[in-house]
This record gives structure tokens, sequence and C-alpha cells, in this order.
DNA sequence: GCCGTTTTCGGCCCGACTGTTTTCAGTCG
């Protein structure tokens, strides 16, 4: 990420850094004691900020008119155009002049609001965690009205906790994490079923903590209690009679909520969200006159108090399972992965959501690594393993001369492996093995390999793995420049993001995937949980443009193979059906499409 | 601050848990 330099007047500025700024904006109200409202409003906008495919600054220059966003009205599009020109908002400044930006950070911390970061500056003149530390270890905080011991106590952990373990989690570390505590959930007396909700049953890229819904009649206090006593947990974060939670020692929080069968699948509506999803789907059930909570779907009787409204079966039309709860709202049952309002709901009211592709249709991987280069299998072992998982055909791509530090290919090499893949080819049949190679983008855009062996491999996918700092328009051009040759089939991990790790390249995504929609060139969605590149909202904009996509592991051994199920959850996340996706085609079909240009 | 099958004003999703409370505010998801 690069920084804002306000003193310039062309500061170039990611969408990333308007939706943190905004957010910045709305906690700093929020502390204010601003309408709830107004700041639910910003949070909307910087949800709509957070999924555009296209930058607010191609937007702003191009002259499109902001408002036209679902969410942003006059009032944000006039601080989100004056933050692109100036690097300010002059709101922000004028808000930042009474309560300090950095109290935004404690916010952060579990256990203070709004309403307590506010008490904190305003009595004690807090306005750091440091200085809230301190002021804990003097014990002034102690002394305020509304915070006791147990309060402090809570703070000063929560303190430990931020400094600890501030990043996600990624989806296959959550899943591992959790796998234990979820059978030993399944396993408590009574406990009928136990699933997963939340962001990892949406197969989110991060996990922020790990929802678990427990079917049980009764009182849940003991399950709960069963629940915080498992031995992974580090501490207790609460426990009552419907609900625990806990820190694991990983840092990981799962929250277990205990739930009645006959609000079984309400319960799982709700706790699977998202958040803004279940806004979504709760606004159009009160324009019914329903309500939807987590104990079911219920008709609001005329003139009655709203509270009354609630648990009683009398006015309750749903509730056992999920799919009758989006029934009684008119709508199509939703596939959790688009649970994000991208507009879903309003597919599912017309009958248009997508039939999501499934691992299952999945018929060729066409990015791993061999020996030849930094894989640690033979080419053999790899068709092997592949055939195996019932591949009709599989692209071998190792590295490029460029990679050195891994053996990569030179033109030379490339011709020996074409020769052992002949002699593969005659041991192993039933699935086709290509000839690939991962080439280097090289820093001036051209490709990491002669033409003529460019123009005799069968599948020629390009890729990213140095220089990656550069600014954004020459690296944009520097990729539209290797997309143009000729030759080119798949750009694979386009934005070479690592998830936590390294941040995607400065680059213009929607030019490169409109360049891929007018060179007929495909992207790839790398299966790697770490990296998941392209993320969601690309791969959507993908679909939209027409670029087929193709979902490949990039193994570099048999066991890699498997990471194919994440790149089809976030396939799924990003809208794909089966046709959008290159690689679920038959090897016909595939064939024809390497002959596109005849 | 945003928005419209309640359309330019008057609404805006909903409930559980915790702690400091004598009846509820704050926080969280």
């Amino acid at each position: 990420m690069h920084e804002v330099d306000p003193t310039t007047s062309a500061t170039l500025m990611e969408n990333l850094d308007v939706a943190r700024t905004l957010t910045t904006l709305a906690d700093l109200l929020e502390i204010q004691g601003a309408s709830p409202f107004r700041i639910r409003a910003y949070r909307n906008a910087v949800a709509t900020i957070n999924n555009l495919t296209r930058t607010l600054e191609s937007m702003v220059e191009a002259g499109e008119d902001l408002t036209e966003l679902p969410g942003v009205g006059k009032s944000v599009a006039k601080h989100v155009t004056e933050l692109l020109k100036t690097g300010r908002i002059t709101r922000l400044e004028e808000v930042s002049a009474e309560y300090p930006i950095a109290l935004v950070e404690l916010v952060r911390l579990d256990g203070v609001g709004p309403k307590k970061a506010k008490k904190l500056f305003d009595e004690l003149g807090v306005k750091s965690v440091d200085e809230l530390e301190a002021a804990l270890d003097t014990g002034t905080v102690q002394q305020l009205g509304g915070f006791g011991a147990k309060s402090a106590d809570k703070i000063r952990n929560s303190i430990d906790d931020h400094r600890k373990h501030t990043g996600r989690f990624q989806v296959h570390e959550a899943e591992k994490l959790i796998a234990g505590l979820l059978e030993y959930v399944r396993a408590t007396p009574g406990v009928a079923e136990a699933v997963v909700a939340g962001s990892l049953r949406r197969r989110k890229e991060t996990i922020g903590d790990v929802d678990i819904l427990a079917r049980f009649e009764g009182n849940g206090a003991e399950v709960v209690s069963r629940f915080v006593s498992y031995s992974g947990v580090a501490r207790v974060l609460g426990a009552g009679e419907t609900k625990g939670s806990a820190l694991l020692h990983s840092g990981l929080q799962v929250d277990l909520r205990v739930i009645p069968g006959r609000s079984f699948g309400a319960a799982l509506q709700y706790f699977t969200g998202s958040k803004e999803h279940n806004v979504s789907v709760r606004t159009r059930a009160v324009r019914q006159g329903l309500r939807v909570n987590e104990w079911g779907v219920f008709r609001v009787p005329e003139n009655s108090e709203a509270d009354e409204i609630g648990k009683e079966d009398g006015q309750r039309l749903a509730g056992d399972t999920e799919a009758e709860v989006y029934e009684a709202l008119g709508m199509a049952w939703v596939p959790p992965e688009l649970r994000e309002n991208r507009g879903e709901v309003e597919a599912a009211i017309e009958g248009t959501l997508p039939e999501l592709v499934t691992l299952d249709q999945i018929r060729g991987d066409l990015q791993m690594h061999s020996t030849w280069s930094d894989g640690a299998a033979s080419l053999e072992e790899m068709a092997q393993a592949c055939k195996a998982l019932g591949y009709e055909y599989i692209a071998v791509t190792d590295h490029s001369q460029a990679m050195a530090m891994v053996q990569g290919l030179t033109p030379e090499r490339a011709r020996k492996q074409w020769a052992e893949i002949d002699e593969v080819r005659e041991r192993v049949d039933g699935i086709e093995i290509f000839k690939s190679v991962e080439i280097d983008i090289l820093k001036d855009g051209s490709l990491d390999m002669p033409d003529d062996v460019l123009g005799e491999l069968d599948v020629v996918v390009i890729s990213i793995h140095s220089f990656m700092d550069m600014d954004r328009s020459t690296m944009t051009d520097r990729v539209l420049k290797a997309m143009a040759h000729p030759t080119v089939d798949i750009l694979a991990h386009p934005t070479g993001r690592r998830i936590n790790r390294r941040e995607p390249f400065e680059m213009d995504i929607e030019a490169v995937l409109e360049a891929a929609a007018d060179l007929g060139v495909a992207v790839e969605l790398n299966a790697n949980p770490n990296r998941l590149d392209l993320k969601d909202t690309h791969v959507y904009r993908a679909k939209e443009l027409g670029v087929p996509v193709v979902i490949s592991t990039d193994a570099h051994s048999p066991r890699g193979l498997a990471d194919m199920r994440f790149g089809i959850d976030q396939a799924r996340r990003g809208w794909l059906s089966a046709k959008d996706v290159l690689n679920t085609r038959t090897l016909p079909e595939f064939r024809s499409w390497l002959d596109r240009r005849g």
C-alpha cells in the first residue's frame, strides 16, 4: 500500500484508502454521538465501495455521477471527490479537531464501543491504547461511572489480544483450528447436530471468528458450559444459556449458539450472515408485514406492539429449515457464498440466482509444478495424482528461466521436458498432459521464452514474479503488453497478492480484465488458499465481461492438488457457473478453445 | 446520510449477554 501524500494534487488513491478514511469518519462521528442512522449510511457507502471492481478515481475522472452507486448520496459523493482531489476531507478534519483520530483505535478493542471511548476521552483525556493502559494501571478508569473492576479486566485482556493478534485467519487455517472443537461439540449429550455458520460457511477468504450452531432441546447452559471447558480454550469471553464465547489458544474466537430444533433453520440463516445480507432480507420482510429473527419468520399483526412478536408460535410462518425461511419471504434459497448483499437478494426474488459451479464439475488442472522446477513430485507422479482425481486433462507448468533460483526452464530444458511428457503420455493413459510453461512476464512486459517455443506449447500461461512494486500505470502497461502476445492463453495469479502477507500489485485490474475480454485471454483464479487470486469481486467482473476463468491449484506436490476446493469456494463467491469456468469443459471443448485463434 | 410498492418526509433489522444497574445502557454479532 502506498502512502497518501496530501501535498500533491494528483493523489493516487485506492478504493481501500477511501473506504478506510470514510470508516474513520464514521467511527469518529459515532464517538461524537451523531445519529446512528447517519453512521449506518456512511458504513453502507463503505460496503458499496468495497464491492467495486473499478477505482473511484477512474469513475470521477470519467465524470461519472457517484450518487448512482447504492448508498452513496450527495454528501458521501462530495467527501469522496474531495478526498481524491486533495487527499483530505474537510468534515473529517472538523470532527477530528474535537475527537482525535487515534480514538478509533480504542473502539477496535473488545468491550470498548463509541460511548466508552467518548467517556474515556472526555473525562480522562485518554486517546490511544497506550494511554488507556496507563489509565488502567493508575486505577482511574475503574472510578468512572459505568466502568468497574470487571470491565477494567476485560479491557486489559482486549489490549493484550489486540497486540498479539490483529490479523484475520485464512479460511483453511480456521477450518483446521476448529475441527477438533466441532467434533467435541457434536459429542455433547443431547446435541443432535452442530454446524458452522458465519463467514466460514460463506467461505470468505479470511475469517474473524467462527460461529458454531448446536441443535439442542432444553436448557442450553450445560451445553455452553461444556463448550467453554474444552481443552483448546484459552479464555472464556462469555457463557449464558443460549450463547458461549471463547478464545482458543491460537487466538481464534469461537462463538457457540444453542438452538432448539424448531428454530434451527432460522438461526442458521441468521448467524450465517452476512450482516449486510440479513439487513437486506429483513428490510424486505418488514415491507411484507413480517419479522425475521433467529427464532423464525413471524407475521406482525395489525395494531400490535412490535415488542410482543417473538417466539410465540401463533404468528410463526417458518423456522425449521433455511429453505423454508427464504420461501416464507418469497425468495429462493440463497447459497451461503452469495450472501454478501451484492444483488443476491434481488436475484433470489426474481428467480435469477446462478447455478454455482461445483468441485465435481472440474475436469482439469491447468497450473502445477514438477521436479523440473520447484515442484516436489515428478511429472509422472503429478499426472497419476490428477488421473486419480478423475481429471481428463492437465497442464504441467514449470517455471521459465527468469526464475533461476528454482531452475526455471530454458528453451533447451523445455524441449527435454516435452520428450518426457511424450513418454509419460505413453505410460499414463486416460488423461491428456498438455505441454505448458508458467512463463514470467519480464520487467518490460516481454515474455521469458522465445517465440518459437511459445508457438509449440499447447497452453501458454503467463505471470509476474519480479519487480512487483512498480507504479500503477507502468505495471498495467507491462501486463497489457504481455497479454497482447498472440500465443497467450491464461494470465495466472493476476494481482500477485498473498493473503495477510503481500498486497496485490498496484494495477488497473479493470483495464486488465477488459483487455482479456478483447484478446480472448483467460484469467486464472489461483486456488491456493494463500493466494485466491483473483478475488471474488474480480471474478464476478470477469464473468460480467465474458472473460473465461480458469481455476488452478498451482500445486507443487500431489497434495497441493486438493486445494482446488478453495478455488471453487472463491468462484462461487464470484457468482460463477460451470459455463464461466474454462476447466469444466470436456477435453474436446477445451481443445477447441485452445484453437480459438485458428 | 440515504432512500422511495409508505416517494421529498419520516422512517431506517434484531436480539443476547454483560456489568453496573435498582430498571437498563453499552456492546456485539
